[in-house]
DNA sequence: ACCGCCAGGATCCTATAGGATATAGGAAAC
DNA sequence: GTTTCCTATATCCTATAGGATCCTGGCGGT
C-alpha cells in the first residue's frame, strides 16, 4: 500500500541536535517551504518578531532545523509581499513600523476599495456568504473582549476579507488582503479598545448587507474605515 | 594576489540595450538572482515564453548556465507577483491567458484607482514629474507607430506608472503596476492599432494635468480606461 | 477491447560545502 | 583626540550531490 507513507520520522541525526531552543516541529505534507513561510509569517504577524529586526538565515537554519534553501525561498516570498526587505550581501530584515505617511496612504487606498467592495457585496453576495459574515460577527462581539486581542484582530481581518470576497472581484480581494496584512502589524502594537466600537460599526454594515442596500452598505463601510482611521492615526509617529 | 575573479562566465547574450542615460554602478553586481528574475520576467512579458507553458528548472539551468538556487528564488518571486504558478512536485508554469472574467475584474479595479490617481497627480505632481510625462507622451506619438508594438506597450506602462507615481501614494502605484503587468501580457497578443486612439486620449489627459484641473484629469483618465476596455474586451474569450 | 499495475526516466526538493562580501573592532598615522 | 586603514569574523550567495516524487509507456489480467 503506497499511500500514507509512515512519514519517515527519524531523519537528520547528524545535525547538531538543535540547542535547547524550541525547535518547533514542522510537519511535512505539502512542502517544507510553505510550512516555513507560514511559520515566519505568523511570527511577524503576532509580533513575536518585532518590526525592523534582522532575520539571519543561519539562525533560522539552527532554529527550525531545516537547510537554507527552503528558508531562502520562503523569505523571498515574504519579500514580495512586503513583509520583509532584502539587502544584497546583508540579509533580510522585517519591514519597519508604518509611519504616519504610510498609514495615510494605506487608508487612502482602503477608502477607494472597501466601500465599493461592500456595495458590490450587498448586490452579489450569496446568502451563504452573508450567513458566514453574520456568524463571524456574532462570534466576535461577546467572547473575546479582553482575553486576547490577537483573536479579535484575526477575526476582523477575516470579516473584511469575507466582504471583499463577496464583492466577486478577486483582484480587489487580494489587494485588500495585502493592505490588511500590514495594517494588522501596526494595529497590534496598540491593544486599545477599538473592539467595541468596531463591532458596533460592523453591525451597521451587516444590517445594510442583509437588506441588500448597496448604497447604505457602501457608506457604512466608508464610515467604519473613517472611524478606524481616526482611532489609529494618533499612534502614528512622525 | 587577491582574487578579483572576473566572474563573468557564460553569460547571456548581449543585453537589451539598457538606457544609456544613468550609468550607475549597480550594473551586474546586484546578484544573479535579480538578473535571472529580470530575464525570465522579460521573456514572459515579451511573449517569448507563451502563457500556460511549463518552466523546467533543469532546462533553465542548462539554458542560463547558473545553478538551481538562484533560479528557484527568481521563480519564487515571480510566483508572488502572479506571473507564474507552482505545483508541488510538479513545477512552475506561466500564468494562463486572462479570461473574460479576469479582464473585467482588472478593469473594474483600474477604474477604482487610476482616475483617482490622476486627480491626485493633477494636484500634487511636481513640475518635474509633469515634464517627464509630457516628454514621454511626445516621444510616443510620432516614432514608434508601426515598427514595434513592444515599445509602445512599454512606454504606455511607463506613462501610467508616472501618473500613478505622481499621485503620491506608493501603495496605489504598486497595485497598479501589478495590474498593468498582467494587462500587458494580454494586450500583447492583439497588436491592434490601439496606439493612435490611446495617444489621443493621453493627450487630453496631459492637457488636464498641465492645467492642474483635478476633476478634468480624473474624468479623462476614466474615459481613457473605459475606451481601452471597449477595445480589448472583444478579444477576451469565454 | 478495456482497466489496473508496475518499472523507467525525468523532475523536483532538500542538504551540504566552498567562495565572496559586508560589518565590527583595533592599531597606526596625522 | 580624531581619522584612516586593516584584519577577523559572521553572514550571505552560489554550486553540486543525493533522496523523494510525479508522469509516461508497456505489460498482464478480466
Amino acid at each position: 500500500m503506497p499511500p500514507s507513507t509512515p512519514r519517515t520520522a527519524a531523519r537528520r541525526k547528524s545535525t547538531v541536535t538543535a540547542p535547547a531552543a524550541k525547535q518547533r516541529i514542522l510537519k511535512r505534507g505539502h512542502g517544507i517551504v510553505d510550512e516555513v513561510y507560514e511559520l515566519i509569517r505568523g511570527d511577524i504577524m503576532a509580533l513575536r518578531i518585532k518590526p525592523d529586526t534582522r532575520l539571519s538565515i543561519d539562525s533560522l537554519v539552527r532554529q527550525l532545523g531545516v537547510s537554507q534553501t527552503p528558508i531562502r525561498e520562503a523569505l523571498s516570498r515574504l519579500e514580495a509581499t512586503g513583509l520583509v526587505t532584502k539587502q544584497h550581501f546583508v540579509g533580510y530584515c522585517t519591514a519597519p513600523q508604518l509611519n504616519r505617511r504610510q498609514l495615510d496612504e494605506l487608508y487612502e487606498m482602503r477608502l477607494l476599495l472597501e466601500p465599493y467592495a461592500a456595495r458590490c457585496a450587498a448586490q452579489q453576495m450569496s446568502d451563504e456568504q452573508l450567513q458566514q459574515v453574520i456568524a463571524l460577527a456574532e462570534h466576535m462581539e461577546p467572547g473575546a473582549s479582553r482575553t486576547s486581542y490577537d483573536r479579535f484582530a484575526d477575526q476582523d481581518s477575516e470579516f473584511h476579507d469575507l466582504i471583499a470576497s463577496g464583492s466577486g472581484n478577486h483582484l480587489v480581494r487580494e489587494a485588500l488582503a495585502r493592505l490588511h496584512t500590514h495594517l494588522h502589524i501596526f494595529r497590534l502594537r496598540f491593544h486599545s479598545e477599538v473592539t467595541k466600537e468596531a463591532c458596533n460599526e460592523h453591525d451597521k454594515l451587516i444590517a445594510a448587507l442583509s437588506r441588500r442596500q448597496a448604497a447604505e452598505a457602501e457608506s457604512a463601510m466608508r464610515a467604519h474605515i473613517d472611524k478606524s482611521y481616526s482611532r489609529l492615526k494618533a499612534f502614528a509617529r512622525e
